[in-house]
DNA sequence: TGTACATCAGTGAACGCGCGTTCACTGATGTAC
DNA sequence: TGTACATCAGTGAACGCGCGTTCACTGATGTAC
């Protein structure tokens, strides 16, 4: 079990996915222990703290890992080459597939008050942000390219973060909400937000 | 301390006013301990058990109350001699203040996986459709007059609903995040996805 | 090449704590006769 | 009107539990001479 001298990154890692796995299984931050991490492990608690200084860190560094997947998966469904409305919404279905194929880590990076203190919570802040540019770039292609009528591409991107996060938060709380067709809700959320942003004589 | 004959239900309500601060206090369902409502009440332990079989259920009273609380303030909102448009408006402006007004109970209603059973929750069902049903009648509204193209107005109000929870639930999940102004961008959203809605020859 | 030593990943036992819940009880209130 | 009794809201003590974290330690690994 005992690593050797340069292996201790090893567990380190080992540790992390103990953690996401634990969260994901019960769906809550308070739920996952520190000893239940170290039992999947395979190792005594006390040795987490060789890696993390308190269990707040542990959780911290599954959030990262999770805002790194989702920025990657943002970064793949961008397409300069493709016509600016569809990658708007390209980026908005990547958006909502990750939320609901990873629902439990949705709910950790979105859905919660995430364990660092809130007021000056640089990390969350600056990586949320960099998978959030890609939608302003995006947003203001379409405004200069006459497809949405002229505004602040900021603006227009926060709202359409609230309303890929509407639904994919939304169908993560209330599974059991008689939704109508899944992907057919997302498609009309998305068309209309997307036409009651075209310009005025574009809208026909 | 000891209540009357007849006056067991003062004690009872005294127990979910305490839960209520509690929950808002702490922020989280966990947090909240039967001995700190016990205390805060001016009572021990055990005496919560004659009111409430278990802690979950003292939560979902909680979790009712605030349903109901939701409930009239859309009741409030619904104006039938109104232009359907700004009912719908309304309704979603009331809506998504209520959520700021009452964060952690917002989070308590739709971020958080509710502690009732999950498969067969009518009460969550029922009780959330009780405020949803006007949401559907108004854009049923806006579709007879006109003012929404011929939809489904379920699907509509589905995506008027992911529109301001997912604006709601981020203003409180994320209050660090460098937001535009805040009632600028709720009308941004309801503007936009309103005119979305609306028939091709109606938009201008 | 051999040996003494430093390093460091991980251990085992324990700390104090707060938790949900149960149990046998108390004692004031109301009721039947 | 007086008294014995049933009711029932609330008590006090305890149950077993899992938690985060600390502490002094062990023992294999690598290194200096």
């Amino acid at each position: 079990m005992r690593a050797r001298r340069g292996e201790g990154d090893r567990l380190r890692e080992e540790i992390v996915d103990a953690t996401e796995k634990l969260l994901i299984e019960t769906g809550s931050v308070d739920a996952v222990s520190i000893r239940a991490v170290a039992e999947a492990v395979g190792v005594t608690p006390p040795s987490i703290y060789i890696h993390f200084a308190r269990k707040e860190d542990l959780i911290l560094e599954v959030c990262e890992r999770n805002f790194r997947a989702l920025d990657a998966v943002i970064e793949l469904a961008t397409c300069d080459e493709c016509e600016p409305l569809d990658e708007v919404k390209a980026i908005g279905r990547a958006y909502i597939q990750f939320g609901l194929e990873h629902p439990e880590q949705y709910r950790l990076l979105f859905m919660t008050r995430t364990p660092a203190l809130d007021p000056e919570d640089m990390r969350e802040r600056i990586v949320g942000v960099s998978g959030f540019s890609r939608v302003v770039e995006a947003a203001q292609r379409c405004i200069d390219e006459g497809v949405f009528a002229p505004g602040d591409a900021f603006v227009i991107a926060c709202g359409l973060w609230s309303g890929v996060h509407g639904l994919t938060s939304l169908f993560i709380a209330k599974p059991t909400f008689p939704w109508p067709d899944r992907d057919e809700l997302v498609e009309h959320v998305l068309d209309g937000y997307c036409r009651g942003l075209a310009p005025i004589e574009a809208s026909a």
